[in-house]
Formats: structure tokens, C-alpha cells, sequence
DNA sequence: TGATAATCGGAATGCCATTCCGTATAAACG
DNA sequence: CGTTTATACGGAATGGCATTCCGATTATCA
């Protein structure tokens, strides 16, 4: 699956050997730490970043693959175990797990610079998708005027100035929103 | 009620000089325009412009201050105008009319960096009070645990990214935000 | 008209992103 | 195994921008 094959044997160590710098980085740092800092500790030169890596959430999308994809492929279960409305809020408590305690990644994520359109596109494959099924089995209780890319993008961007410490708040802020999608309420 | 009594003549012809260039560039740029431009544009220096305005922020709100003040003013008006929810979505909204025009200012305005204090205390002083006014006359059809501050804070996030452009779409997300804010339904 | 304190301008410094190219080397080939 | 060559490497060089610093200027007042 990983197109590894067409890289050459120092190629491919030194993509690994970035990746596992830049996951240790962006947990001290944030995604947002200089890239020669990354570049250093893989023991590489920039040069050789930006041949493995043009953009810098090319990175970011590397490094987090595997925890977008778990928290996407969690969405399935959640939807069987709860009802529509339920499943729904939970899966984006989830969804603010993934993203509150990367450092800025919901900033990047949320960000419309052009060289974050690699961070972008990954959001909008892997999580929007199961975002929009589990909004269709709510679609009874919500509002249908919302995508599901609108929705992620405000979760997001509520989400960008949070740390693991505003974590509550910037829960129960989101939650405001989501609650805002309902067109029933709560007891009804 | 300008302390620009204590400037010297020069300095105060700079400092107006700053401003005035300021906006001109803010409006064609945004609010993230290089000091440079805007010092060139003044025709000073960047020492200059430091010694005026020791933090971006500091031109920002001087810029912007009046268009704020006149903001926070409408508030009353609508409250006497309007029923209590209806009074608190119209300041909101024209509150969006503020910050999305402004090229930056919304982003700027959330930000968290220490360089953005003083446009952070600008919108905490003159902003939050009227706000927190037409929330507590509302305070019989929506959640309590929310503060004025949350809520200013939360709307200028989904603005951030936000251009005239978007203006109808990031309305409809900050109309679920406040949406989600009620206790009882459209109807009730 | 000086004296003096406030101000000025822009060169200097530092940080970081990104590019470029001479050097090194993995891998394919004979 | 050499040889060849396409890949890849590293870090110096460039460029943008923020911010500081200080010798040169100038408003103000006695």
C-alpha cells in the first residue's frame, strides 16, 4: 500500500526517520515548529526535508495518518451503538480528541493557506465522510441547511486556539454549536 | 480626551500619519500587512512606528476604534427595540458586519499570541459589556453557562477565516452557534 | 539664540522558509 | 565486481519580515 518501492533504500530511511522526528517535535512544539528543527533531529539536512515533504502538512498528514484514520473508522461503531443524535455528538467528542491535543493542528487544519491544502483534503477524505453518515441518520433531529464540511470546519476552527488545558471549554462551546444544529429539543 | 497632548508636534503628525496609512492598507491588505509597507506608506521610518505603536495590535485598535465604539453603542438601541433573542441575533450580526469587513481582524482578534493583548482587552472592554447586557435580558430563553466572553470569543473564531465572500455562510454557522445557545425552541 | 530632551530614520540583527547545486551513493548493468 | 547513472544528500544562499538600536535631527522653552 505505501508506495515505498519507487524510493531508494537512503530515501525511505530518511522519510522515516523525519516522521518519527516530526511526531516527537509537534508533541514538544506544536506542527508549527521550524523545519530545521525537525530536519536536525532526524539527522537530515532541509534540503532533504522538502524532497520527502514540499509542504509542511504533507508532514502533518504523515505523522497523524494513523490516528485520523482510527478516529474515522470509529464512527461506524458509535452509529450501531447509539441512537442518530447520539452517536453524533459522541463521535465528535472523539473528533476533538484527535485534534485538541495536537498542538495546532486544528489551526492548521482549519487554516485556508495554500500550502495547507494537503491537510485539508485529508481532513475532507477520511473524516467528512463518516461526519456526513452520521448526520444523514440524524437528519430527523438536525437541521439539513449544514454540510458535513461545514460542520467540521467550525468544529475546527472553535477548536484552534484550544490546549489539552481549554479542553472543557472549548468542549462545551462546541457543544453549543452542535446543539444549535437540532431542530427538536432535548427532552422532546 | 486624546492624551496627545504630551506628543511633540512631529510625533503626533507621525502618529496620525500612521493611522490614516494604516487603514488605507489594512483595507487593501489586512490587518497582517508588513509594518514596512504601512511605515513607508506613512512616510517614516519603522523605528518610528514602534516607538508609536509598540505591538500591531496597538495601530489595530487605533484604527478600528471608532467603528467598535459605534458597535457597542447600537446595542441599547436594539434592546429597546427588539425582544430580548431577537435584539441579541441583530447585535450579533451586526457585530459580523464589523469583523468580516475587516480584512484579518476576526483571526487577529482571536488570536492568543502575547503581541495581540491589547486588541484582546479593546474587544473585552468595549464589546463583552453590551453583549453581556443583551444576554442577561435573554437570560429566560438561553443557556446560562455560557459567558458573554465565550460567546464573543467563539464567534470570532468562525469568522477567522472568513472574507465578505463567505459572509452568508459563516453568518449561517455563527446562526447555529446562537441557535444552539437557546433553551427553548423557535416556536416555543 | 542656544540648550536639552524628545524624536527620527533606517541600518543591523535574528528567525525562519524555501531554493539551488555541487557532491555522494544506491542500484542497475555488463 | 567495476562502471555508470539516476537519485538523493546537505547545507549554503536568498529573501521576507519583525524588532532593536543608536547617531543624527529637531521641537520646545528659558
Amino acid at each position: 500500500m505505501e508506495l515505498a518501492q519507487a524510493l531508494r533504500a537512503d530515501a525511505r530511511r530518511n522519510h522515516d526517520a523525519l516522521v518519527m522526528a516530526a511526531a516527537a517535535v509537534f508533541a514538544e512544539v506544536g506542527v508549527d515548529a521550524p523545519i530545521k528543527d525537525i530536519a536536525d533531529r532526524a539527522g537530515v539536512g532541509v534540503g532533504t526535508f522538502y524532497r520527502r515533504f514540499p509542504t509542511r502538512a504533507d508532514l502533518i498528514v504523515a505523522v497523524f495518518r494513523h490516528e485520523v484514520d482510527r478516529c474515522a473508522s470509529e464512527a461506524s461503531n458509535l452509529a450501531k451503538e447509539y441512537a442518530p443524535f447520539e452517536a453524533l455528538t459522541r463521535w465528535i467528542d472523539r473528533f476533538l480528541d484527535l485534534i485538541i491535543t495536537k498542538k495546532g493542528l486544528a489551526a492548521a487544519s482549519s487554516s485556508d493557506a495554500p500550502g495547507y491544502a494537503a491537510l485539508r483534503a485529508e481532513f475532507e477524505t477520511r473524516l467528512v465522510p463518516p461526519l456526513k453518515t452520521l448526520m444523514d441518520a440524524a437528519a430527523a433531529e438536525i437541521r439539513t441547511d449544514v454540510s458535513a464540511t461545514e460542520l467540521w470546519r467550525a468544529v475546527a476552527l472553535l477548536c484552534a486556539p484550544a490546549t489539552p488545558d481549554d479542553f472543557d471549554q472549548t468542549r462545551k462551546m462546541v457543544g453549543v454549536l452542535v446543539n444549535g444544529l437540532r431542530t427538536a429539543l432535548p427532552g422532546a
